[in-house]
DNA sequence: ACCTGAACACCGTTCAAGT
DNA sequence: ACCTGAACACCGTTCAAGT
């Protein structure tokens, strides 16, 4: 789990080829990716993958964690670009919409999602949420956004994200009516405000 | 997976309690109820439940199965609902809304939601694709759903339903969503229930 | 310290024996 | 025909023995 600070050289050979081998198998199978088949794949004991990772929960989480970490990246560079001028809404259409792209071809991507409402690691979550609240905020000042669209609610079009179950015409047409929850209703000018139902930020 | 037309006594018994077993305890805990739990709270020897679903595979399809004609009548009767006058939107939200509060509570639900798109059976699929194509071109008519939204946009919203990862606020908060991306653009979608604020999980 | 692989435990599935 | 439950196979996990 906590990777001890100094390793030996071939036990951080090994724990690289473990990982490498289960991005691999999981992305492709999921968690149906059987331990002696990673450990066969990385060139290494069943006892091996065991030492570094006490239990295929820990080895899925580190993989998924990894794989949060670079969405988390793909994020905070979103978030850099709307902060340099870009479009909010335009930004935060690429980024769902390359994110449901990797669901489609690898199953740890949705359970990556997931971890961004149920915080395996708090401070991975509250990074994530931060920079999420940044694009909702940029989206609602430049009023492209509906008003009120909370940053918990991109976590719930996020984890509702198809996976490779769909089809990718069915995927590509998710984002379309996924965006189109999200988007501020452009045929009325936002003058008057709706007084519909709608739980406005008072 | 044939019923047969005819079947001794307690065969007919053991089935129905197998069935109820299953319900229970796959409603529960998913797929990762135990064949052999399920045998014993069913009463019966694992042979048994083997000599009637012949792989445990089969015994979720019969339970998921089962669910789908449910939904297909919820389906069937707001079609109905809709041929007396009623509101096409206003059904389908009910619809979807009941739909999503079972997958809170079941996790059956979601795979005979993703059973719609996937056809398994068919028939049943073909049944489904109907109703919902009279639900849409209802909402057509009277102009509460959005002009492009096809039937299957229906199974796409369906299949992307949240099941019980997401606490219900968040499930609430997601039909609100759905509809919105469904709805006409200058229509006020109803609101069967008071809108709850959805700022996901915590 | 770390690695190895045989052995164990658990659960889906089978089958010889019963009625 | 249908039921029973011990036995088998598979896979996650452990551990005594090696270096």
């Amino acid at each position: 789990m906590t990777t001890p600070s100094r390793l030996r050289a071939d036990a951080a050979r090994n724990r690289a080829n473990i990982l490498r081998a289960a991005r691999t198998l999981i992305a492709a199978h999921g968690e149906r990716a059987g331990m002696d088949d990673i450990a066969r794949e990385a060139g290494v004991a069943v006892g091996t993958l065991y030492r570094h990772f006490p239990t295929k929960a820990d080895l899925v989480d580190a993989i998924v964690s990894e794989l949060a970490g670079l969405i988390f990246d793909a994020l905070d560079a979103a978030v850099a670009r709307v902060d340099s001028g870009d479009s909010a809404i335009k930004e935060l259409t690429h980024l769902i919409g390359r994110m449901s792209e990797a669901a489609g071809h690898d199953r740890t991507v949705k359970a990556a999602m997931a971890n961004l409402g149920v915080p395996v690691h708090p401070d991975l979550t509250e990074r994530a949420m931060t920079g999420l609240a940044r694009l909702v905020a940029a989206g609602h000042a430049e009023g492209t956004l509906h008003p009120d669209i909370t940053p918990g609610d991109l976590v719930i079009v996020m984890s509702t994200m198809p996976d490779d179950e769909l089809p990718e015409a069915a995927r590509h047409r998710w984002l379309e009516l996924a965006m189109r929850s999200l988007a501020a209703p452009d045929a009325t000018p936002p003058a008057g405000d709706e007084p519909s139902r709608g739980p406005g930020p008072a």
